[in-house]
DNA sequence: GACTCGTTCAACCAAATGGTTGACAACGAA
DNA sequence: TTCGTTGTCAACCATTTGGTTGAACGAGTC
C-alpha cells in the first residue's frame, strides 16, 4: 500500500473519512469543528485527516493558531479514472459476447477459455 | 468498515486485488490460473479473491473441479457514483466562488467561514 | 510572563490485514 | 480405488489500523 492510488482507495474505505470528504465539500472547516460531528476524541479525526492528507485528498494551510481542512477534488478523478477503465473494458467484452458466441457456432469450436480472452 | 461501499473501497486498496480485476476483464480464469502471474503462494491469492467476492466484485460458479471467478463489473458503478457525487458538489462550490466574493465586497462582509459554508 | 485555545505528538492497545505453511476436501482420470 | 489436480480451511505470525489517554506545542490574549 505505498502507491497513490492504494493510498486514494484505503482512505475512502473508512466511514468517517468519507463523511469527511462529504462534510468538506462544504467549504473548509477546522479540525475541532470536523471533530463536534463525530463520537470519538479530537485526536482521532486527526489521525484520519492526515490519512486523507496522505493520499492527497486534503490539504492544511495556516491561520492563526486554526489549521483549516481543505478539499482537493480532483484527487478523486484519479479514482474515477482507474474504475472507468476497467469498467469500460469489461462492458465492452460482454457486448462482444453475442459476436464470439456466433462465430464459435459456426465452426463448432466450443473453447470457452478461448472465447474470453 | 461493514458497508458494502467500505469494503468495495477496501477491496480496491490493495494492488493486487486491482491488478486481479484487471485481468478478470479479459475473462473468467481459475484461481491457480490467476495466481500464477503473482509472486505468491496460491493461498493468498485465494484469500485476496474471497475479499474481492465479499465487496461483491466478483463471483465464483463450479465447473467440474475448477471454480472460475467471474467479475461483476457493476458494482464499480456504485463508487463512481459516490465519487462523483461529491467531486460535483467540490466543483459547484467551486464555481459559485466567485459570486460570494462579489456579495461580500458589496456590503463589506469579508467573513471567510461564511463564504466557505 | 502566564493562560487558553486549537492542534499535534507519543505511547499504548485490540482488532484487522496480508502473508506463510500444512492438512484436507472435491472432483476427473487411470 | 487410487491418484493428480484444483482449491479451501486452519493455525500461525508480523505489520497496520483505528481508537484511547496524556503531554506538549504554537499563536493569540490577559
Amino acid at each position: 500500500m505505498d502507491d497513490r492510488l492504494s493510498r486514494v482507495f484505503a482512505a475512502l474505505a473508512d466511514p468517517t473519512r468519507r463523511d469527511l470528504v462529504a462534510r468538506l465539500t462544504d467549504g473548509d472547516a477546522g479540525v475541532g469543528e470536523l471533530a463536534e460531528r463525530y463520537d470519538m476524541s479530537l485526536q482521532a479525526v486527526s489521525k484520519h485527516l492526515k490519512v486523507l492528507e496522505g493520499a492527497g485528498l486534503v490539504s492544511r494551510s495556516r491561520d492563526g493558531q486554526r489549521r483549516p481542512v481543505h478539499l482537493e477534488a480532483e484527487v478523486l478523478d484519479l479514482m474515477t479514472k482507474w474504475i472507468q477503465r476497467y469498467r469500460q473494458r469489461a462492458e465492452e467484452r460482454f457486448d462482444r459476447l453475442d459476436d464470439v458466441l456466433a462465430a464459435m457456432d459456426d465452426h463448432g469450436d466450443h473453447e470457452q477459455r478461448g472465447a474470453a480472452s
